[in-house]
DNA sequence: AGATCAGGTATCCTTTTGGATACAGGTATC
DNA sequence: GATACCTGTATCCAAAAGGATACCTGATCT
């Protein structure tokens, strides 16, 4: 493998992961819906009404293991559940920025061809 | 629904809009193949040993309907068939980059964890 | 004791994505 | 006329992602 095409693997790895952390249907949802304000997972499950019990608890589970999201337990009674984003989840302006703005202008070239 | 909530059903749009350009397994190989200098067909599915025919043809099909690649038929003898990125797709680098960048970062987030 | 609620799991099913293999159609070559 | 090369297509299959529905556990409420 040339230098050149060992620059290349690295640099798809990276971006892929990336699509990996927030691609799929519903990870931006929930983190929005979060940093919203809905710390419960009923209240997250409210606020986006299409996602099942199954499909929600694997994607809070996804979120907090690559640090975007953090679960407490508050031990009053009842124990409740609270999800919260993260500091290191406000890092990611510095992706989904520019992710949304080519996505906008490739709609329009697209929609416009 | 509230302004808030459409702002952010925009941004979700926008950003899965740019990962179902770019998301899967194969495009961004594919892109940076032909890039590099692989035109043709065979060309690039030996610059890219694992990749079938199949997943081949539809891959450079959706690439192709996106505008990142244009497909031209040379019609001398035997006809050939040339892949080559169009200028639109250096358009790319603005997301592309900030993705390998945020995707590196994580990466060593996650691993020093 | 029985009902209720929060925060999930368990099981099964459907859809989407990607892979394996064969081969087709048009041209050129032997 | 048979054979081979190129650019795919066709058919079938496997794995991954996501959805539907039922249920569980530990606590509190009546």
């Amino acid at each position: 493998m040339t230098k050149e095409e060992k620059r290349f693997q690295e640099k798809i790895k990276a971006i892929q992961d990336t699509m990996f952390v927030l691609g799929g249907k519903w990870k931006l949802p929930i983190i929005l819906s979060i940093y919203s304000g809905n710390k419960r997972f009923n209240d997250i499950s409210n606020a986006i009404p299409k996602i099942t019990n199954r499909v929600l608890s694997k994607e809070l589970k996804h979120l907090e293991e690559n640090l975007l999201i953090k679960r407490t337990v508050i031990d009053d009674y009842p124990v409740r559940i609270e999800y919260a984003v993260t500091d290191y989840a406000f890092g990611l302006e510095e992706v989904i920025k520019p992710m949304e703005s080519w996505g906008k202008k490739h709609r329009k070239k697209i929609s416009g061809k």
